[in-house]
DNA sequence: AGCCTAAACGGACTTTACCCCGTTTGCTAT
DNA sequence: ATAGCAAACGGGGTAAAGTCCGTTTAGGCT
């Protein structure tokens, strides 16, 4: 059995790691997403700009780790949190749930969001395809009779995901309070989900 | 009445946005939008790097003009070309052929639409919200029932723009056929519409 | 303990987007 | 024509992303 162990990462590495991590953080809070560089990010976690660089491999890597961690904790929420977002609800109930928290947790993130964009990759994927996966199985579970539940669900999640780059694409100056983008989306996409899953 | 005429842009501004516009296709079309650069661009045209900037502010500014320009002619064919595209036929027909070249335009010209990102802008905005406004139109006169139109649009058009991007997203390494993506997602897009404008 | 190697580190170097400002040029009114 | 000027041009300068490679070190092995 060869590759017991791919020999793991280093214990330096690790804490190199959680510390640009850390550091990143503080570095938003102070400053904001756009003027975090790498080399002010390397000097204030006292380490050199290879070293961040061949943590993270782009600027956008960082961006991609900071999201993936916040991801990973809202899926905890999805996967056994109390229901209505967690398990046990009624399909469609959770669908509804599933749509307001993921708004909720998009507009909180997404200037992070933003920057994990890559001009040199396809595209970060990441968290989209699970959000994906999740609706098409509560799809299924939902009983909805139509050609291709695959497509749907594609397309749920793009107007799940999608209106906040285009509410935010539109907003220019006015910054209308967060609440109420939160609330219309939400609202918007309950009457969605309702009426697709609606049986005639 | 003070600014009769904010005087327009000069004779030599004009010629050399052509110029470069004209050259940045060349340049993509050879090396691929992600190696076009400034500096080739300004000497490839025989200008000054300088002018560059002053014509489009910023590097994806050259590929929001050239999306624009694109984007013109689709309009076009919306606004005063042949059914079903066209004014005439059916709103929900309307709706339907409407997706399906939208798509094709957007499978056409992702990587120019991609490029035209910027970090430092909220977001392009541009194309979308003529879209929005276009869906917002025909939904009205396709007599839907819903609580909010405006929610519907917003959602429906992301879900028109959205899936492109996943579906992108997830690719990676294999890239099937275009004509393959193009009709599977406009089958959804069919079925959604359908489904949603389907009077109970 | 001491050795050995793959991995991690650091920082100088390169590339590229974007800024600045002195110079040139198309327009318009005289 | 031509003078005046706002606009356009050019290219050197700066900052930040990303690369390279020589140096250091963790951690398994003897």
């Amino acid at each position: 059995m060869p590759f017991g162990k791919p020999r793991g990462e280093r214990a330096d590495a690790v804490r190199n790691r959680e510390r640009l991590l850390e550091t990143a953080r503080e570095l938003i809070a102070e400053y904001g997403v756009e003027h975090v560089t790498m080399d002010g990010l390397a000097e204030r976690a006292g380490l050199g700009k290879g070293t961040v660089f061949r943590r993270f491999g782009t600027r956008s890597g960082i961006f991609q780790a900071l999201l993936d961690a916040a991801e990973r904790q809202f899926q905890e929420q999805v996967l056994s949190g109390p229901p209505p977002l967690g398990p046990g609800a009624d399909p469609v109930a959770r669908l509804v749930a599933y749509g307001r928290a993921r708004i909720a947790f998009l507009l909180a993130n997404h200037a992070v969001a933003r920057a994990a964009l890559d001009r040199a990759q396809p595209i970060p994927a990441g968290d989209a395809s699970v959000s994906q996966l999740h609706i098409r199985v509560l799809l299924g579970q939902a009983d909805v009779r139509m050609p291709s539940l695959d497509g749907l669900s594609i397309q749920l999640t793009a107007a799940l995901e999608g209106p906040l780059l285009l509410y935010l694409s539109m907003s220019g100056s006015s910054v209308p309070p967060t609440r109420d983008v939160d609330r219309l989306l939400g609202d918007s996409w309950q009457a969605l989900v309702e009426r697709i899953t609606a049986t005639p």
